[in-house]
DNA sequence: AATCATTGCGTTGCTATGACACAATATAAA
DNA sequence: TTTATATTGTGTCATAGCAACGCAATGATT
């Protein structure tokens, strides 16, 4: 079959020339997280051969800044683009590596990978995070498959590696990063109601909030504007429907918020 | 002369032998920070047969955990040990790199090196900052001569490549961190007055703070002992001396604090 | 002994925040 | 159609933290 030979092909030279492309025993892992039904999600993807997930990563082309790297992953792996991309942390353990991973995946295909081959060596990470928004019309990977999977973050199981821990990470700077950033922007749709918006506050951080207390808060930071229109349909109440303003909260990007939660 | 063709081994063997011992393209840079005459200094050492200053800097280990390197390079140039030291940022600019510097050190020993050479490829670096005491009897380097100094944060000139780039960046982390971690420790010498440590945290936020205010904040954080003792030899009232209480420093670095500044 | 800058301790008023009350309203149940 | 119910919009109140400021005490200088 002419793609599976296409695919070898690739592999064969990934394996012998990658390190001529990328640059060797670095790589960026992203944690893309996605906020849906009321869970936050990340984005793992199914190691080929192997009953493990991993998070979507990539590695750094000889000439290509570390940021663009980690866009490019976004990029092919949800079609989305141009939104919150933080490096939070670089993982380095000299042991976090797993070369069977590498070698399972290969031997499908038999090839063998000589011990001395690029991909068998340490690799450092640089971890990104990146917020998206589920209902973003070029979003490609809505739906769960073999492949591709959002995974509550706290129902996280059977990671690759040290992957587990990144999201953990992930998270831990994402709260601490609450405080004083804007963060709602790429996670919510355009349109939203306040009780959609606090359940992603109380998603990330983990606790309740009061209610009235969190919207004294939030349109205090002056970032939304309130729109005439009502979500109808629920069981209740029908709220008022709000959307980021976005020059405010460009301006709050860059200055940052106060207050704690 | 014996020590001069010493070094001149050496040189050989990193350019021959380096990318066999240290993991390739990838570096660690450390802004080793200290507080001297009510001003932060940043530790810096000059480029051989340069005009210019470089960050304290090394490569990794094959087999060398990040944060060992780094601790490595603090513990070569300070003497210090077991102190404060933080990731905050990786660098990695396709175009960060200079080789004219290493090609200048070289040509200095009549080497040329090749243009394939590991040490003339690109490097990602990985920023990490250090707080550490300049009372404290193990630094070594505390008087500046033409290889080291400690440079003013506000005055910094000639750094090479993208060095001053990286201390402006641990700056603001460290800003950023006074908020939740008690910060001071490492900085002051074991006893200390009130408005001493107060001149560190108005420096380090580059802004002038409330005495009273200063005062009530810190000791609400119940990190500190206030001694018995009084700093004499002062031309006015003279202040009581606190330390660190080591226990519940220990326990506020690892819960956080709370407020901000 | 008087002066002076600095320190220790305290007060006041404002603002942000946590806890809670109550009316309005969209749907579901009766 | 009426009633019940859960949820939302808006407001109040007490408290804690914080900025701004007052004032007496102190150690060295004159």
């Amino acid at each position: 079959m002419a793609k599976s030979k296409q695919i070898l092909g690739n592999k064969k030279l990934l394996l012998e020339k990658g390190d001529k492309i990328y640059q060797p025993g670095i790589s960026v892992d992203c944690v893309i997280l996605g906020f849906q039904e009321n869970v936050l999600k990340v984005l793992l993807l199914k190691v080929e051969h192997s009953n493990k997930w991993a998070l979507p990563g990539g590695f750094i082309k000889k000439n290509e800044p570390i940021e663009h790297a980690a866009n490019r992953v976004l990029q092919e792996r949800t079609g989305v683009q141009h939104i919150f991309l933080q490096q939070f942390n670089v993982f380095g353990d000299p042991d976090r590596s797993d070369a069977s991973i590498h070698q399972n995946r290969y031997l499908e295909y038999g090839i063998k990978i000589p011990k001395d081959n690029w991909l068998l060596q340490r690799f450092i990470t640089i971890g990104f995070y990146a917020l998206i928004d589920f209902s973003d019309e070029n979003l490609k990977t809505v739906i769960s498959d073999e492949t591709t999977a959002w995974i509550d973050v706290n129902k996280l199981s059977h990671l690759m590696m040290d992957h587990e821990a990144i999201v953990l990470k992930a998270l831990e700077a994402l709260r601490s990063q609450l405080a004083y950033l804007p963060i709602g922007r790429n996670l919510m749709p355009k349109k939203f109601t306040m009780p959609e918006l606090q359940k992603l506050y109380e998603t990330i951080l983990d606790r309740k909030l009061d209610r009235r207390n969190f919207q004294r808060k939030i349109l205090g930071f002056d970032i939304l504007n309130k729109l005439t229109e009502i979500r109808k349909g629920g069981a209740h109440k029908a709220p008022f429907l709000y959307s980021f303003n976005d020059k405010k909260y460009q301006k709050a990007l860059k200055d940052g918020l106060y207050g704690s939660w």
